[in-house]
DNA sequence: ACCTGAACACCGTTCAAGT
DNA sequence: ACCTGAACACCGTTCAAGT
């Protein structure tokens, strides 16, 4: 019954070839959102390849995705919407990307490489600091990207001078290749993590009616269980509003480096 | 027009009321999911109040989330799939819960409770770190906490026993207290970030036919502006499982304590 | 007070058919 | 090869009405 493999040639198609050869390589940087701010309606005719010309193709669908993702955020991102502005039913979209997750990792690409790089000093502790603040401010600016972002990681090829620098930092200060890889991934868990929270709290903010669950749940009966926690209640916004990023980044990168020297 | 405003006793219901009181104390710890299991169609009818018996309240209907959560994860929680489950229709979770949103910060009361607390060192900086580990150890098993804490923070009055001990320990070495919120914040993002990529890692590995970016969008033409990247590419997905996160924490730990003695 | 029924305005995706 | 039309199986939420 279940012998040897029939026919290996290409009989059953895998179901597993992705559409696009390189995303990041067939998608430049793009600057600032090149032209994508016109109604996408009628494409400029003036690209001229051979057969039938299709009318959407894959670079409008990942830019108009682009724009409504910095302008609405990922919740305002349906097939539906894009179809619609490309002027295509949602089906068509189907043709050129596998579903939607595939487009979301898409418009990831070439959004590192749209802000300049900063000029980085010497010293690898300060050069890594400086490389860690200049993610963290970045992606502050482009809050849709921590969106997506939660869906993987490394997409974006641009974006990985970044991961070589903080890696090249901690080898020069002495750190082995896997602390070095652990180092990265630890100062990416606080920058990712504090723009997450970040947003979540600019999010709340916004509607005001809400539950508001700390620090008000705590009653003065907490105070033998919880006294910091009810002491720090009404200074809680105060103290959160002066978190400092390059601090906090700056004392988890001597914290890293140190423990690279000891192991 | 607009002069004094009219009537302030209750005339206009100013539709900020939450309808629950305080769902944490309404919301007892309620162990490991007590009998949530069951087909929820007809409740247990010795509960005896005045009035028509509600045929759902909001307990049930808040376990019922809960589990619909641990067992499929967020994507699977509906409004309609929960009243389904009490045998209901969707408009009647609506007269118990405001909406959606308000639903999943229900669940996640009592939840830090289902746990038990472990023992302490006495040593402030190894207490710390043990209390950091055993949040991480505690969310890596209930991964729907983690989605649904991305819509805001502490909220689950059984968790705030960690924060305290942190802070207390950071007082203890002598931060100031705006120090001590800062550094329990940053653990938490490490712990979280940590958690968000465990997580995205594992879905990613659950459909293996998805388009790998990194580190296979590297090439040989790369190798003189990622050096180390692409020597490592290899070793990548070795040297990410390596990491521990019991170390990264201590490294971090040390590194925020050190900034404070010397600030 | 608590719940139902119908409706509105959406989703992602499959499938068969058109050119 | 590229796209359409209709359909499937869903969403969260509003509104008017029932008891």
């Amino acid at each position: 019954m279940e012998a040897e493999n029939p026919a290996p040639k290409a009989t059953k198609p895998t179901a597993a070839k992705p559409k696009t050869a390189n995303p990041t390589a067939a998608n430049p940087p793009a600057g600032n959102q090149p032209a994508a701010n016109q109604p996408a309606g009628n494409p400029p005719a003036e690209k001229k390849k051979r057969g039938r010309p299709s009318r959407i193709d894959l670079d409008t669908l990942v830019s108009v995705a682009r724009r409504i993702l910095q302008e609405e955020g990922v919740a305002a991102l349906s097939m539906r919407r894009v179809a619609k502005e490309v002027g295509a039913t949602p089906m068509a979209l189907y043709h050129h990307v596998r579903d939607k997750d595939e487009l979301l990792m898409l418009t990831l690409a070439g959004t590192a490489d749209s802000v300049p790089r900063p000029e980085l000093p010497d010293d690898p502790r300060d050069r890594m600091l400086a490389v860690a603040v200049h993610m963290h401010g970045t992606l502050a600016r482009m809050p849709w990207v921590v969106e997506v972002l939660s869906l993987g990681d490394l997409t974006d090829k641009g974006a990985l001078w970044m991961v070589e620098e903080i890696i090249d930092c901690c080898l020069a200060s002495g750190l082995t290749p896997a602390g070095a890889v652990a180092a990265y991934r630890t100062i990416w868990h606080c920058v990712y993590g504090e723009l997450v929270f970040r947003q979540a709290m600019a999010r709340r903010a916004e509607e005001p009616d809400r539950v508001r669950h700390f620090p008000d749940m705590l009653t003065d009966a907490d105070a033998d269980e919880l006294p910091h926690m009810t002491a720090l209640a009404g200074r809680w916004l105060e103290l959160t509003a002066a978190y400092d990023v390059s601090v906090q980044l700056g004392a988890v990168i001597d914290g890293l480096l140190r423990a690279g020297e000891r192991g």
